[in-house]
DNA sequence: AACTTAGACGTACAGCGTAAGTCTAACGTA
DNA sequence: TACGTTAGACTTACGCTGTACGTCTAAGTT
């Protein structure tokens, strides 16, 4: 296929486009080899395993993610780094369960973290706030984008697949998620859920936060 | 192994059980056949595939999750809901994953999602503000639940395991990952996160939100 | 007594990650 | 130029996966 070099680089390289467009689960070493024109066991003589190659691509992705800007004001920095981050974890919509279901202390992960704790204690959160803020914000993050991701639905397709699922939700024993898919059905809502929504909720509340520091964080 | 007949729910019954204390990728279907006295094939006298396997045992999960009380005020109804799903995914470590990567339409999810609407839509909240509510508490419980799991680190041993971590962490390149590794070392900080810390941001926030229907609720 | 059927079983296939060993071509040094 | 080393692609093999397909047995029904 190719009488480039083969290369750590060049593996990463074409792991990254077929993930991005075949998802992890496609990814294996014998078609990866394969794509690079190589039989599968040339690959291990430049990585270690099938694992090294996702946390690169992983780190990869994060490295991806907009850093906060120490220019902003706390608030419109974190809205910033979360929207960037949201958009990164679309466009590449397999990365999202490996971030969240290994462990990944990559050098793009460290200094992603290391920024997003910077910016909240020079906003005036404390050592421990800022370590809850960050990880709310992570929480919805994460959660909303798989929670999205998992709606295997475009927006153009959205009411005729409410169509064909309301069948499947009788108004007696359901009726509320019948009616919200009525209103669907009839254009009167889209059902589109919007990441900054939640975003804001979490942002606006940790404003209070700010210069406090609680002994019991979680039970308030 | 033993004489009872095989059927789909000791099949399930017996499932569970495995992915509870082995993880969803130890569940094998020969694996499955042979704690049950049985071979492979005879899985699927009963049940149609492996993913019907999962689907059904996501839905036992979502079982357990209590419904929101309809007698409690909404946001201690709401509070209530998702502290108990917190706690139904914590002892079923497995299920989180399978709940946001998979399309679930099981009885229990329905009546789940129903039942959580209905709780915001008696507290004065509309059908839209409802579902991006639902959505934005939801995200939440994933969210956060998916990056506990995946902390390895049992709250006993968090502090030998950030004195074993922190010499990854250079402190004149991640200045402030490294003043919070060594709060933990000292005993200053226990580094757990709170579920209820970034529950009562979003609930606080949604207060406003009742009998209000914004034109463009993403952008606001 | 003959027929039907439920359900367990055996075999087979195409795929997976990777341990282990082999072969070839390029390179450094004498 | 000749020899020794080595990087790196190669082949083979092992144990694992989900499941399509066909068979065989025992119980139930007519």
């Amino acid at each position: 296929m190719s009488a480039l070099p083969l290369t750590r680089e060049r593996i990463l390289d074409t792991a990254l486009e077929w993930v991005d467009a075949e998802g992890l689960e496609a990814l294996s070493m014998r078609k990866l080899a394969q794509v690079l024109g190589v039989k599968a066991m040339s690959l291990y003589n430049h990585v270690a395993n099938k694992d090294e190659i996702i946390d690169a691509l992983v780190d990869r992705v994060i490295g991806e993610i907009a850093l906060p800007d120490p220019a902003l004001e706390w608030k419109a920095a974190m809205r910033q780094r979360a929207i960037s981050a949201h958009e990164v974890l679309l466009r590449h919509p397999w990365a999202t369960m490996p971030i969240v279901s290994r462990m990944n202390v990559g050098p793009a992960m460290l200094r992603y973290v290391d920024a997003t704790l910077g910016c909240l204690l020079g906003a005036g959160f404390s050592a421990e706030m800022a370590d809850h803020a960050w990880n709310a914000i992570d929480s919805h993050i994460y959660g909303f984008t798989l929670l999205e991701l998992n709606f295997p639905i475009a927006a153009t397709e959205y009411v005729s697949m409410a169509k064909q699922f309301i069948h499947r939700i009788p108004p007696e024993q359901y009726p509320h998620m019948h009616h919200l898919t009525q209103r669907i059905i009839q254009g009167d809502y889209d059902g589109l859920h919007h990441f900054e929504f939640g975003l804001e909720l979490i942002l606006n509340s940790l404003e209070k936060w700010r210069g406090v520091d609680l002994p019991s964080v979680g039970r308030n």
